[in-house]
DNA sequence: TAACTTGACTTAAACGATTAAGCGCTTTAT
DNA sequence: ATAAAGCGCTTAATCGTTTAAGTCAAGTTA
């Protein structure tokens, strides 16, 4: 591997002069800069990042921190991420933390220790912000946001609206909710949206609140089993899936006997039978907003916290259709 | 940030003392040994990765390139794969190639920059084996073996062997065939266990070679539109999905029309309508060879080339029905 | 012509670790 | 008795960069 050493002993120069060249920064003729290039070109040198680190403290790395691989959401997510932080230069470490909290602490270490000069989290539940705070790198809050904190996110309460508003026009009047996690404001602001829109045109006849995965509770399977409600609403599409398959197993048929609605889109929705009515998360601008975000805060470790809110739109498909009333 | 020499300082020793104390590398007395832990802990001292990369040349880090995280599969695989690099102290980069070829590229580019100790790489296609010659560090390939270079991947010939024996076993004559692009070794081996097992058993009625996405081509469509076979075999469960979608839109129902099995067995396979007979891969063993081979060649670079075969198994679901000879 | 500016370099000191070599002393082996 | 080896530590070199400070000749100004 060429160093910069390496070009000046070959132009029989300092390696001050190559970097200045390289940088930019400091006053090297024309003529030198022209026989540098050549030569890193010729020698194919490529700049030693962690020398490079050492010297200006900057890593060009940034952390990913996400809770569970195993959610279509998060691949979908990291994908968008790594290619937006690709394109300017940014490697990305990934942490999975298998949505428990000692993987997260030793996701935060790991990002500690590799200096990174920045971290885009999704926080597993509500975790204490002392740890959050340790890490001394600008840190954006992607999907899951903390009071606080600067946080990009879908506008969930908006889309609880979305639904509560389509539940209506379909002519539901009676819809359980297995709703998520409520110690998430993710969960919590869906649920708020979704109750204040649908305050006095529908009746929620009952609720559970299940973690955001397609294992439902004993208590949300047997709130299944008796729910004499038209629609069932759930927190996200995983949650649908697994209520889907529970109210198969149940002989209730999706959606002739009961509607469906989820939250999320994942690419599974529109692969299932019936196709899920959910709401879109723009992925895509979640994982954009994120990034400048954070490069943002990376040059400006001063700016004040911000809060990004990205919009949703509702996906109609098959899973919930329009109640007759007879 | 505390440093080796704010401990050195603080003891009034020399850091050259202190460096030995932790890497217990020089000779030191137990005392002072002692000495240097507790101020370790004390400053909450943590080793710059960065300082002791340029001075050893490891990183600790190891690049994961991936084709696309929106199939299924590879979510799994990174997670598992993170989760055992993490345990024995290996950060992971990650790069999404979005199945192109550019980005492949680039992410080689980037492995090469960060000095990463090792690469654990699934290949898009079957590129040129020039590109990994130039990454002078241990590449393991999975999933997608390359010939001449370390590989961990399943019993691909086996899986179709067991899909053929199970689908003579159900009685079935007649079959179409999804295969996979034939340029991977992956689809390639899939296939031919299938029609060895197969030979002189099931006729091969149709066969339409289409990409590992749910998304099927044109001639697939067709193919399945005019076909008459008892069952379809899909190269994977993405492929069997589209299947499922493209036969129930013809009017056809699965299972009690047609058969169809898949391969992989990713998490979508249980809870689709009808769930799918597949082959399941031991994603936590491929990650779990993947990485010791690859830590194990990182150890010795002169190891002799090697590919380990994980045992694959025949996952019975619902998509796949005994034929009723009438 | 003396004094000053400028341009194009070089020198050398960092950054934070690792590690070979050395130092003055005591212990062991030949 | 003398050489060799070990002990616990220090000194100093090194990895590949960046960058403040210095040098020195040529050009500009008064």
């Amino acid at each position: 591997m060429a160093t910069l050493k390496d070009i000046a002993k070959e132009l029989g120069v300092s390696v001050a002069t190559v970097s200045y060249a390289l940088t930019g920064r400091g006053s090297v003729s024309p003529a030198m800069r022209d026989k540098v290039l050549a030569t890193v070109e010729r020698l194919g040198y490529q700049p030693n990042r962690k020398a490079q680190a050492m010297r200006t403290g900057i890593t060009r790395c940034i952390g990913l921190i996400i809770p569970d691989l195993t959610n279509p959401f998060f691949p979908q997510l990291a994908q968008k991420i790594e290619f937006e932080a690709r394109a300017v230069g940014l490697s990305v470490f990934v942490v999975d933390c298998q949505n428990q909290a000692v993987h997260e602490e030793e996701g935060l270490n790991l990002m500690e220790q590799q200096q990174v000069d920045g971290v885009i989290w999704c926080p597993t539940g509500n975790r204490s912000t002392q740890r959050l705070a340790r890490l001394r790198c600008p840190v954006v809050l992607v999907d899951r946001p903390l009071p606080g904190f600067d946080a990009v996110h879908s506008d969930y309460r908006a889309g609880g609206q979305l639904l509560a508003q389509h539940a209506i026009e379909l002519g539901h009047r009676t819809v359980g909710l297995l709703s998520g996690p409520q110690e998430t404001e993710s969960a919590r602001l869906r649920r708020a949206g979704f109750v204040e829109a649908a305050a006095g045109r529908l009746d929620i006849q009952w609720e559970e609140e299940v973690p955001f995965s397609s294992e439902l509770s004993p208590a949300a399977r047997q709130a299944l089993a008796a729910s004499k409600a038209s629609l069932v609403v759930a927190a996200n599409d995983l949650i649908a899936v697994g209520a889907l398959d529970e109210l198969r197993s149940l002989g209730k048929r999706v959606p002739e006997d009961v509607s469906l609605m989820g939250f999320d889109d994942i690419p599974w929705s529109a692969l299932i039978t019936p196709s899920l009515t959910t709401i879109r998360q723009p992925i895509a601008a979640l994982a954009h907003e994120a990034l400048s975000l954070l490069t943002a805060k990376m040059l400006d470790r001063n700016r004040p916290v911000s809060t990004r809110v990205v919009g949703v739109s509702l996906v109609e498909r098959n899973s919930a259709i329009a109640l007759n009333h007879g």
